[in-house]
DNA sequence: TAGATTGTTAATCGATTAACAATC
DNA sequence: TAGATTGTTAATCGATTAACAATC
């Protein structure tokens, strides 16, 4: 890998604050954007001269050069197809995620196996049965893989994703999923996440 | 800060991974928790001395012991109330999430602006109106609140919950929230995440 | 005892930061 | 030119890892 670990992380965030940037001008400095995103103003140079540094000196860093740059570094030029499994609350909620309009990120197909909500409206698609999903994604490369079913059925919805033909995998079930490992998987644990920020809320209080 | 912050973001998954365990013995080595946990054994068991080193030589570490050990070095002994603000696919996702019963993590309270949805039932709650929300917590401490709205009712909702006295926001709407310094913000930007996952598809695809 | 595994030291590795010449 | 800000070097800082004595 040639960029850092540490840098790559920090790329969505800077081009999240990008996203949000409304400055009098069409220029940033690193100052301003170290600000932002919570870093110091010599971080942000040195991950930026990954990108191959076209910064002006004396100016700054022309904000949408600078977006087309970083979402070229992370890949997001390409457009990813996106199928989620289960059409429950949070299937459902994936499927209208609003998020997703800006960039290129497309959700393709919403698949259940529950036959009280399949053929239903989610959005502009209709859910469909699991048992259809391998066929209809055929022909389709790449695909990523949302899994947001029970925990009892992660593991099934991720093999059959798997089978599908998914080569990353998004989980929100709280298990841990067994998959070859050629698919990549990366987990979303809600509880997690609220233990971390109570974590971080006690250790914020102790230091004020 | 006493631990490494390495350490911490750690922490949880290691939980995560004993909470899946289920192994003959009651005990774990060094080097199996780091397998689960896609670690390295050296790093697991610095990680695991700051808790106060309680493993025994030849054997390994006592389950059930380290379990209580990384939810009180996290905070997590202490149960947390949790209210939502907004009530549509991801607030009622949240609202039932099965994650959180294991832990102390407690919804308490669900509020939205919409009077088609303020009434309704979600999991065994009910709908109530943000107006009545600070009021309704007036008596409890420490609340973490999570933004589940669209991105142009964020700040209104962050607002709301600041207001009622949050001492922490988990927010899944793509956009900054203004808050005080005192008040912690975690942000869950789902493009992100899929953005970030397809960056780590490529890179490994690459690899391969 | 012999085998296994911890706890911890010291070495290595890598990331962050300060500082400043380059230059717009 | 003067002021501002980048790009990059070198120093600092901190995290990871190898290794091994301690000990169950």
């Amino acid at each position: 890998m040639d960029v850092p670990q540490p840098t790559i992380n920090r790329l969505p965030r800077y081009l999240f604050c990008l996203e949000q940037f409304t400055g009098d001008s069409s220029t940033i400095s690193s100052s301003e954007l170290a600000r932002l995103a919570d870093e110091t103003a010599a971080t942000v140079r040195k991950d930026l001269s990954y990108l191959g540094s076209h910064g002006t000196r004396g100016i700054g860093y022309d904000v949408n050069t600078l977006r087309s740059q970083i979402r070229g570094k992370l890949g997001l030029d390409q457009s990813r197809d996106i199928v989620i499994v289960g059409a429950g609350h949070l299937g459902s909620a994936l499927a209208t995620y609003e998020g997703f309009d800006e960039g290129d990120l497309r959700v393709v197909g919403i698949y259940d196996i529950s036959p009280a909500v399949i053929g239903t409206r989610v959005g502009d698609m209709t859910v469909r049965h699991v048992d259809v999903m391998q066929s209809d994604l055929a022909s389709r490369r790449c695909l990523l893989g949302i899994v947001a079913v029970p925990t009892g059925s992660a593991q099934d919805a991720a093999d059959r994703l798997v089978a599908a033909g998914v080569c990353g995998i998004l989980s929100f079930a709280p298990t841990l999923l067994r998959v070859p490992r050629s698919v990549f998987v990366r987990h979303i644990d809600l509880a997690t996440e609220l233990n971390s920020l109570s974590y971080y809320v006690n250790a914020r209080r102790n230091a004020l």
